[in-house]
DNA sequence: GTCTCTGCAAAGGTTTTGCAGTAAC
DNA sequence: GTTACTGCAAAACCTTTGCAGAGAC
């Protein structure tokens, strides 16, 4: 813990290890207010604010990734390697998406190299994002937007 | 322009008219405030709120492209067709891409395929947008979001 | 001892909503 | 005549900011 933390050259503190752990966990696709109001009812005392700052802090240095969620909210993701998420218009709910391989690497890595080849701009690793509809949509309640292994 | 809005069942009205025209000119990449007051400054008459309605319904039709621009803001598009978006962290110019082709067809339709056939979900055509710095960061002034063509 | 992080509360910016009036069909 | 769209203002929403105090290094 300390340690992932150091090695971003972050400070050790409870709350940001708190966070950190709490990503740790399990795969999350989570708001900043998930992640307060989750840790609020497990005891923890932090404040939303500093919810917020962590979660900048931490997906800039890129120990979770930031994507944008339904409803202009901003989403954020434990597990940093290269996927896809697929966003359910109906119930929220996020789903994982490993990489498709196109030419023998990652299409995020083919995409990245095939668009900075042909526009001389330097780009980073694509973020791609889908909308859908899930198989539980138009029967099941709407969901929490939280779901799937990440 | 009467008839692109009844093909999509709108109804006709000045500030509606106007808003799609506005688009139809030359390729944009604009925020709403952008419309709004780049039509007001031609002497049009319409509302901040009128906009943003008819942003959304022209977007839900398909007239218009959607997309997260730098700090939170969306962006539009007058180009609906397969491209994707690179964006610069430094002067938010936006840079269209076109979609490079994978198995014969645009990585698009590839993708949306290949996630279809893997998850069991119904995905839309996917957006594919990218962070990055243009050849002009670093140097140049801020730009002002809309750049390049469509 | 210094510098970063926290917590609180308040502000910021963008987008949505309610409602009465008006225009399109 | 009915239904949809407009304009205005207010509200809602998520996120950021300022500042004093506490904690990590």
């Amino acid at each position: 813990m300390r340690d992932t933390l150091r090695a971003h050259g972050l400070r050790f503190s409870r709350p940001r290890a708190t966070i950190l752990s709490y990503f740790g966990e399990r795969d999350r696709h989570v708001s900043a207010e998930d992640v307060y109001l989750d840790l609020r009812r497990r005891g923890e005392d932090l404040s939303l604010s500093t919810v917020y700052l962590n979660l900048n802090v931490l997906s800039e240095a890129g120990v979770l990734r930031e994507f944008q969620g339904t409803g202009g909210q901003k989403l954020y993701d434990g597990n940093p390697s290269p996927h896809y998420h697929v966003i359910c218009r109906e119930t929220g709910e996020v789903l994982d998406v490993p990489a498709p391989v196109v030419d023998g690497v990652p299409l995020n890595q083919f995409l990245k190299r095939t668009i900075e080849e042909a526009t001389g701009w330097e780009v980073e690793e694509p973020r791609i994002q889908l909308r859908g509809r899930s198989p539980n949509a138009g029967a099941a309640d709407p969901g929490d937007g939280s779901t799937s292994g990440s």
